[in-house]
RNA sequence: GGCUAGGUAGCUCAGCUGGUUAGAGCACACGACUCAUAAUCGUGGGGUCGAGGGUUCGAGUCCCUCCCUCGCCA
């Protein structure tokens, strides 16, 4: 049995994802975590909530309620969508913990003692109005370059020109729309990420397995023009973690916080402690996921996310952890995913374009949604959502390959031999056959989910699934019995086996519908059909078993036209 | 403008270090079956593998040029 760590990239608290956002990280994370599981392995499936820096601020603001209570709120809001959707994290921590504070400062301390903190003294932006500094972004003025008027401090969006803040002509508050700014000098820190290069670098260079667009990314990040830079990471603003060195006040940082990049990654250990917390365990619980002097030597890291956060979790966050001079586990594997696109152009969370995750649930259970998007995840490269190819996947793939197997089977076996499993009739070359078949692609299906190839496992198991219609249409039970009811049994019997097969290798993909096949064969026992050949022999007769709902309906054409039309639009 | 990835059947995609008639699912046509959610199973049609050069006995697979899409950066 090996220890699995797997962290999925932590969604930003200010609103609910959409379905991008979901299959880019949290679920191929949950495929993965349930599939470990089911392999009998020791998992540890760690999300949060990203909730500090300025949009939280802007949000809570707009709702009219402190930022504190804004975030506990959207917490839990995102937490009931998770459940929603079956992801299976051990905890869904939040990057505001008091865990995440003390940890954040402590690896801050850690980075000053090894020299790798620098102190500078910048300008910046200060809206008097607002009380408050303003990042570049959140400044508004005329560009000097083009004349366009809502220029941001950071780039013009008409002419691309790169700004700084102080170009601007008439520049004003994107937040209350004061011109009343003044510039100030304030102090920030840096961490040397310089210093780290050569270690980062060989460390990247270690991962031979790593796909090209995981370290393409971060080492043009390395490389390119002036090579990696000092990263800054505080700020002015109210919330976030305070600055301190260690359990030490900061002389000179009062009032500042940590940049939101800083703290966020390092809340996959926090939410680790959280989960410890949340159960009653003590420190060494979660240290010996993460610490590899007090555990974790045997744990094997996985981290899942969207290509965008790729820089991030292979330069900045290791560079925390190799500059703290700390033994914490670094990440052995990074599955990275491109962009889902919606209907020929791009999900977007500020526009709100496309499909949000409490609007999909609102119109089907998350089995459907798990199904397609999973079987369809944006490896290669960005793939696209259209209401067709949903409509399409879903009625054919679940309701007639995979529900109408299961009701076929529960249907005949009723009919002809009442409640429970039937005895007799004896396996022949074509019950080997099948087994055979199956032992095969069951043995694909396990490699790629371990290798995390989520859309060829989608294929191996929905190959899985026609196998099982193969069968039955060439061993015609429905005839067969009519002359040999014993032979029909084994058939029928046989069959049952297979559905609770099916139930366990098809949780990690669709947990609901899994549960509900395991219920229809009247057991409870998830073992792994390690060998498929026994595995098929589980439901001895005389088991009762039950006649299910139809495991899924399918979308009609006027749904799908008056779903495409509901969403078509923006959400407001 | 620089960089990554991609451009393969109507659609969504596989095709590892170059090697027999380029594959899968869906869609379509025909057939079988009738237990089942008008489900299932079988067979078949359909592609000059973005364009043009080149290397090679042989290229979707390598090299060069160009076109297009997406993203990142500037």
């Amino acid at each position: 049995m090996a220890r699995i760590l797997i962290t999925s990239a932590i969604p930003y608290i200010n609103g609910i994802k959409h379905l991008g956002n979901l299959v880019g990280s949290q679920l191929p994370a949950d495929l993965f975590a349930r599939f470990m599981r089911g392999r009998g392995h020791e998992v540890m499936f760690i999300c949060a909530t990203d909730e500090h820096g300025t949009p939280a601020e802007l949000a809570a603001a707009k709702a009219g309620v402190p930022v504190e209570q804004f975030c506990a709120d959207m917490h839990k809001v995102q937490a009931d969508i998770a459940a929603g959707f079956r992801l299976s994290f051990d905890h869904f921590g939040r990057s505001s913990s008091q865990r995440n504070h003390r940890l954040t400062q402590h690896f801050a301390g850690r980075l000053a003692e090894a020299g790798l903190i620098a102190e500078v003294s910048e300008k910046q932006v200060f809206s008097v109005d607002d009380n408050r500094f303003l990042p570049d972004r959140y400044i508004t003025g005329t560009c000097p370059n083009c004349g366009y008027e809502s220029a941001r401090g950071d780039q013009c969006e008409n002419c691309t020109k790169q700004l700084d803040p102080t170009d601007l002509i008439n520049p004003r508050s994107s937040i209350s729309g004061s011109t009343n700014l003044e510039v100030r000098q304030t102090k920030h820190l840096y961490l040397k990420q310089r210093a780290l290069k050569a270690k980062l670098e060989a460390w990247i260079d270690s991962k031979k397995d790593w796909p090209i667009l995981t370290t393409s990314i971060a080492k043009k990040w390395l490389n390119d023009g002036d090579g990696l830079q000092d990263r800054g990471i505080t700020r002015d603003l109210y919330w976030g973690i305070p600055v301190k060195k260690g359990d030490q006040p900061w002389p000179g940082m009062e009032g500042k916080v940590f940049y939101v990049w800083f703290d966020a990654p390092i809340e996959y250990i926090a939410g680790t402690a959280e989960w410890a917390d949340a159960h009653g365990l003590d420190d060494a619980a979660w240290e010996r996921w993460w610490r590899t002097d007090k555990g974790a030597a045997d744990v094997t890291y996985y981290q899942f996310m969207g290509k965008d956060n790729v820089p991030f979790h292979t330069l900045s966050f290791p560079a925390t952890i190799l500059g703290s001079g700390e033994p914490w586990k670094l990440v052995d594997y990074l599955k990275s995913f491109n962009y889902l696109n919606y209907d020929g152009g791009q999900f977007s969370t500020s526009q709100g374009r496309g499909i949000f995750m409490d609007q999909a649930l609102s119109i089907l259970p998350s089995d459907y949604w798990r199904w397609w998007l999973l079987s369809h995840a944006p490896e290669s490269s960005d793939s696209e959502f259209t209401w067709e190819n949903f409509q399409a996947s879903v009625n054919k793939d679940l309701a007639d390959v995979l529900g109408n197997l299961v009701s076929r089977v529960t249907k005949f076996a009723r009919s002809k031999f009442g409640d429970v499993i039937p005895a007799g009739g004896t396996p022949g070359a074509r019950e080997a056959a099948l087994i055979d078949a199956l032992t095969t692609q069951l043995r694909s299906y396990e490699a790629n989910m371990a290798a995390m190839e989520v859309r060829k496992s989608a294929a191996d198991l929905r190959a899985l699934w026609v196998a099982g219609n193969e069968y039955l249409q060439a061993a015609a039970p429905w005839t067969v019995v009519k002359s040999d009811p014993d032979q029909a049994a084994m058939m029928i019997r046989l069959a049952m086996n297979l559905i609770r097969v099916y139930a366990i290798i098809s949780r990690p993909f669709i947990p609901d519908a899994a549960a509900a096949m395991m219920h229809a064969v009247g057991s409870a026992d998830w073992t792994w059909p390690d060998d498929l050949a026994a595995a098929m022999q589980t439901l001895p007769a005389g088991t009762g078993f039950n006649v299910p709902e139809n495991l899924f309906r399918k979308i009609t054409d006027e749904e799908r036209a008056d779903w495409q039309q509901r969403f078509a639009g923006i959400r407001t």
